[in-house]
RNA sequence: GCCGCGGUAGUAUAGCCUGGCCUAGUAUGCGGGCCUGUCGAGCCCGUGACCCGGGUUCAAAUCCCGGCCGCGGCGCCA
């Protein structure tokens, strides 16, 4: 007898099928039961589960079969649909044939059924079985459906999508955190950032770019928040009055994004995670400045003037809760001093940039500004933050054949992700996240 | 890079402080058995582990040193 997966539908389809319909099925062992002379399995695939049933007395053959499956097998049942009191969901499928198409080792290292039992490391070891459970494929349901969102918004607001080298010549921040790659007979960088590139492309006269790519870190960050490389969408506008343009550009781009999970993946979200997921309409903007004013007023130190140590960050988010009633809202005007050479300075208080942040549930997940578009105040920065002109030199060039005020931010995807389903470890949030210490799978 | 905590069967943990009573406990998995409606199945039997290297000691899972790895914090950042 052959058997072809033609025929074969989806579990979820299987179960809207009407009594007593024939269906093919196929997928994974979720576990096996017997029961003195009834056997069941739950078959798993990537829409859902079914629970099909043997008996001894009926169909031996199949009884015996199933008897012998192990967690992780790989099978196909023909059977027929029956409603079932005892049945979760009210429906089960009786057995005619199964099929074994590929057996699991046994015992399976991690347990694909109950993710919380095994610890992160060792679930990212074996992370193709870690995604076996429902679970943790959400993820990256919802990362698709987050990244579509937001090329759907950008490309509705005019943005092109763009593709530009992870492979460059120069660190594009003047700083020491990138990876070295040997090119040929030369040394070159991954990409902390598209920067420089998106910058160029606004100039060059696509007015407005998006990308969504990997860029690379080279620190060695133990946190639950960082990655070596992670995926960024990055943005850059022309013809802009102000950082504002930016930021309620990104605002509706994230809220669009959250509100399209939401409608799309909220009820699975809630599932599995626990978490609502409500778009935050109203997204307020406080400037550095008042944020050191209200955590200095709410009891929290603040050492420097010119930063935001992390205990305040988190206490900031409270707050903001608290006073607007949003998970989600703006840092702006960060110093000087703490923004990259590119940053644009405010107009009559240069100590301070047209820069901000946004905050989602206590973590930044975008970071962004206006940039300095006048190539001779720009080359004045790169002297200012103490970098060399010569080696900006192709970069600053760009600006003297006619650059429009303009400005961009990047969102670190995962992060987003992270954030929506309350995830409290990036690398949960990463395929197949990259550390300091992790270089595999 | 620095700091803190940790590394025990396939997985998750107890034991470590106060070295010997550890033949290393428990749960789950895995193997076997019983059970004709299980669904966190149940019951019985079995299997399986002290991260690596060095040191202290009559004796090390336990104490000390180094390494590797894990989790988190700092700096930094998406």
């Amino acid at each position: 007898m052959t058997l072809s997966f033609k025929e074969r539908i989806p579990i979820s389809e299987a179960l809207r099928k009407a009594e007593g319909d024939r269906v093919l099925i196929a997928g994974w062992v979720h576990t096996v039961r017997v029961v003195g002379g009834v056997s069941f399995v739950v078959i798993r695939d990537r829409s859902g589960m079914v629970q099909c049933v043997a008996k001894k007395n009926v169909n031996p053959e199949a009884f015996n079969i199933v008897k012998e499956l192990g967690s992780e097998d790989v099978v196909a049942v023909k059977g027929s649909l029956i409603s079932s009191k005892a049945s979760l969901g009210g429906k089960e499928i009786v057995i005619d044939e199964i099929y074994v198409i590929s057996r699991a080792a046994k015992p399976v290292p991690i347990d694909p059924d109950d993710w919380e039992k095994t610890s992160l490391a060792t679930r990212l070891d074996w992370r193709f079985l870690d995604l076996r459970s429902p679970r943790n494929r959400v993820i990256f349901e919802v990362t698709d459906v987050a990244i579509n969102a937001m090329r759907d918004f950008y490309r509705s607001n005019g943005f092109i999508e763009i593709f530009t080298p992870k492979i460059v010549a120069e660190a594009t921040e003047g700083g020491a955190e990138v990876f070295p790659v040997i090119y040929f007979d030369r040394n070159a960088f991954l990409a902390q950032s598209p920067q420089l590139y998106k910058q160029m492309m606004v100039i060059s006269g696509f007015e407005r770019v998006f990308e969504v790519g990997p860029v690379y870190r080279a620190e060695k960050h133990h946190t639950n928040r960082h990655l070596t490389e992670y995926e960024s969408v990055d943005i850059e506008m022309g013809f802009i009055d102000d950082h504002e343009d930016v930021m309620r550009m990104v605002e509706r781009a994230v809220q669009h994004t959250i509100e399209t999970v939401s409608s799309k993946y909220g009820k699975i979200v809630e599932e599995y995670f626990k978490i609502k997921l409500d778009t935050p309409k109203y997204v307020p903007r406080i400037t550095f400045r008042e944020a050191h004013k209200l955590l200095e007023s709410n009891g929290f130190k603040q050492p420097d003037p010119n930063d935001i140590d992390s205990e305040g960050e988190k206490a900031l988010g409270e707050i903001i809760e608290r006073e607007y009633g949003t998970q989600l809202f703006y840092v702006t005007e960060y110093p000087w001093v703490k923004r990259p050479f590119y940053t644009m300075k405010k107009d009559n208080d240069p100590n301070y940039t047209k820069s901000f942040d946004l905050i989602y549930r206590g973590m930044e997940i975008v970071s962004g500004s206006q940039r300095e578009h006048r190539a001779e105040v720009l080359e004045s920065q790169i002297k200012e933050k103490g970098l060399s002109v010569e080696s900006f030199n192709f970069f600053i060039r760009v600006f003297r054949y006619g650059a429009p005020p303009h400005g961009g931010s990047g969102l670190g995807l995962e992060r987003l992700v992270a954030q929506m389903l309350g995830i409290k470890n990036i690398r949960e949030a990463r395929l197949l996240p990259r550390d300091p210490e992790r270089l595999t799978p």
